[in-house]
DNA sequence: TGCGAACCATGACCGTCGTCACATTCTGGA
DNA sequence: TCCAGAATGTGACGACGGTCATGGTTCGCA
């Protein structure tokens, strides 16, 4: 699970559609067959389900910071992720943004707006260049009606974010914006953390200090002033839109105070 | 929905195992039957799947302050609420407790454990002296297996708890303490308010300004602050331990800044 | 290679709110 | 009726962290 929960204090950042032009981009596009196999949610469906869902799916891409969706709005289909992440964020009154979840490869999102016919209560927006697979909320309901593992796999997926959040939750109970830094750093080491050479944990994800304020919901200020300091002291290797954590253990042991 | 979600900074209230004495409580014990036909989830049942469920379970009692069960821990039952008011709390490391829930009667609790294996990952704990149904697990999950509109209230009901965890997430986006509590007593309003005759709405639940600190997910001290100076103002209507609402529109202001 | 924009970094200032300390009011039970 | 303990209230103080201001660094692109 990528539940990576909390809220931010800042307008909003630009929108970005094409500041970074996805056409150029570096990563190649995938197949739909490939985005739909290396589906979490989907990839284990009978081949003629997949067929089925193929036929009207069709693959989108988005430039770092270009809104997907906006919450609220009624999408018409759900994506899976093929390359690159996607972030969930709830827009709040004031202009400050939450991001709830971060989605990689092979995860699916939109899902709570497709279920129900409301629209999906969080907006996605790419951290990354990302190529995704849209998929017609009405081809997967059809599919949903009749498939009873498919419903059980929803159920456990749903209620295991639901245990994700309050998870979270009680772990941002700390007021101290370096508590809630370090919950971030250790749930997304969990989900994307890739082990270097010399043991570190990377993130996979190209996270700038402001996406990692609004992960934990402080400030680009507070974010770097914490990031600055653990470099220092080797905890972490910050650098340009990337993350490294040298010593997990000292991030476990500020968790716990 | 009652998703009221929040932590806190204090250590544990001390539990209170009988220091208000159940049995001398003032109220009335309901019969198990009423109980389960006031449940928002198993109130539907056929006449046989209610004769059925009825006849393991068992009421309980508890007082004021007392845990009904400890986070982690396999309960082997889930809860109705008959009479008076639950709530579902989250102890992190530090002794802080995160009230995630109110659970009001017609109200189930324990649902998360029951359905899947693992230990409930929130604590119980009565707010008030409560009567309650202890449904056995196994009986539910006999009747949950075989019964599909079960399941599908199920689903709906686990992501509207979603929903509205990440909908009062983004409420507390702000920072400011002012803010939060508003957000918990709108709320409160909107799950347990009462209508006075002057126009003003009465939260049912017995609240101290401990437990709406604890909802906040701040001190006791700056709660009390706070709601003095909105009785002062004419906001709110805070006596010993009972909130009246009597501007709700000035809240939504605070709110929205 | 150079330019502009985003990103990273650091210092000064100050409001909010947590902490401690103590006074006052309310309540339930003996 | 009285009393202990809980609940409410208020003040002082200081740190955490948000805000503003300013400058250096890295990257993408021409």
């Amino acid at each position: 699970m990528t539940v990576v929960t909390f809220w931010s204090r800042r307008p909003a950042a630009k929108v970005g559609s094409g500041y970074n032009d996805p056409v150029n981009s570096a990563l190649e596009r995938p197949s739909p067959r490939t985005v739909l196999a290396s589906s979490t949610l989907l990839g284990s469906l009978a081949p003629e389900q997949i067929d089925a869902l193929l036929e009207h799916s069709r693959l989108a891409q988005a430039g770092r910071g270009e809104v997907i969706w906006m919450d609220g709005s009624e999408a018409s289909y759900l994506g899976i992720v093929g390359t690159g992440f996607v972030k969930m964020v709830r827009s709040s009154a004031g202009g400050q943004e939450l991001t709830a979840e971060i989605m990689g490869p092979g995860q699916s999102f939109g899902l709570l707006g497709a279920i129900e016919g409301t629209g999906c209560p969080l907006s996605a927006r790419a951290v990354s260049a990302v190529w995704y697979l849209r998929v017609p909320k009405t081809d997967f309901l059809a599919l949903y009606g009749g498939n009873l593992p498919l419903r059980d796999h929803l159920i456990r997926r749903t209620t295991l974010r639901l245990r994700g959040a309050i998870d979270m939750m009680s772990r941002m109970a700390s007021g101290r914006v370096e508590h809630r830094i370090a919950a971030v750093l250790i749930q997304l080491a969990e989900s994307y953390g890739v082990e270097e050479a010399d043991g570190a944990m990377r993130l996979e994800v190209p996270l700038s200090r402001q996406d990692l304020a609004e992960l934990a919901g402080t400030t680009v200020e507070t974010t770097i002033r914490i990031t600055s300091r653990w470099t220092k002291q080797g905890v972490l290797k910050a650098q340009y839109r990337s993350l490294t954590i040298q010593n997990l253990g000292r991030l476990l042991e500020i968790l716990g105070d």
